[in-house]
DNA sequence: CTATAAAGTGTTATGTGATAACATAGCAAT
DNA sequence: ATTGCTATGTTATCACATAACACTTTATAG
């Protein structure tokens, strides 16, 4: 597809979380909504693995960092970070994870390692749902592409 | 793409749901596993519309019709559909549909229509999501496929 | 044709994911 | 200072899903 995936691949992740967090602060600056202590731990939290989270998992770390205990904390954190485009939501596993490609307007596509459990995100491409659709009549607004399957990394040590 | 989804189209809709019984049927006896009452029942609820129907929403249906009312009545069948092929999950739904082309092992793609609910199949291709696994070295073992929007009917009177 | 194993159905109880509704705190702009 | 907006926190509840156990039915070996 369009990009290389770097969920699976290694890189500088302690560039690649804070230059993810800057972007979103920039972001939320241009667009002028609030970047808050809450919100910004939990982008952090997800940055911090490229796995998916449950909402409950993000919320135990929040509780233990002073923030509040009760499940409405994370999602609003999580609605707030998911409809600036600074997190996507895994349907497949009712988790969330931390965008690769913030800022940019951009239709995700997923693959899913069930050894690991990382996740690594690409772009969709148009032809890759748009065909069937139009012949159809079908009107998309949004797309759900999730594989899953076995990584790199998991394929010689299952 | 290779097929005609039929779940937003006019069709003999009695014949669809006979058809796809006996499908599921014939394919029982040949698999020599027991497509008993409620089992049957629950596809049957499936077919009637094509929307996607939570799992306690068949299960009101059930209770209803004589058979059990608790959730392992519903989640026994419809795991036993999912498992023959004969019914789908739309993750995005957290719902159950019944497939459209029973018998055949294949990748299903869906549109789901957000003004009357209704669900549509198709058949993934290849391409549609093989493409960017190869370039990351992913196995791809399963795909989620759902594309949410207008069907042609509410694009009219939404 | 029984004895026994295996598969199916039903239950209670509980775990996991998500949201509605209400109260409080901080801050900006009259 | 008052009003209004945004954000945070709570309680309570809903929706989705499964583990573990009891009982019945069906299949099958002897």
């Amino acid at each position: 597809m369009q990009n290389q995936p770097k969920g699976f691949a290694e890189h500088d992740h302690g560039n690649c979380v804070q230059s993810a967090l800057a972007a979103a602060d920039d972001a939320c600056a241009v667009r002028k909504v609030q970047m808050t202590p809450v919100r910004r731990r939990t982008l952090e939290i997800l940055l911090e693995s490229h796995a998916a989270l449950g909402a409950y998992n993000v919320l135990a770390r929040l509780d233990k960092d002073g923030f509040g205990s009760k499940p409405p904390v994370a999602y609003r954190a999580l609605t707030f970070l998911f409809d600036q485009g600074f997190v996507h939501r895994i349907e497949r596993l009712n988790a969330f994870v931390a965008c690769a490609h913030p800022g940019a307007s951009h239709d995700p596509a997923f693959m899913i390692c069930r050894g690991c459990g990382k996740v690594a995100e690409a772009l969709a491409s148009e032809q890759s749902i748009g065909a069937f659709a139009d012949a159809a009549g079908f009107q998309i607004e949004q797309t759900v592409i999730e594989a899953e399957g076995l990584c790199p990394a998991c394929q010689v040590t299952p």
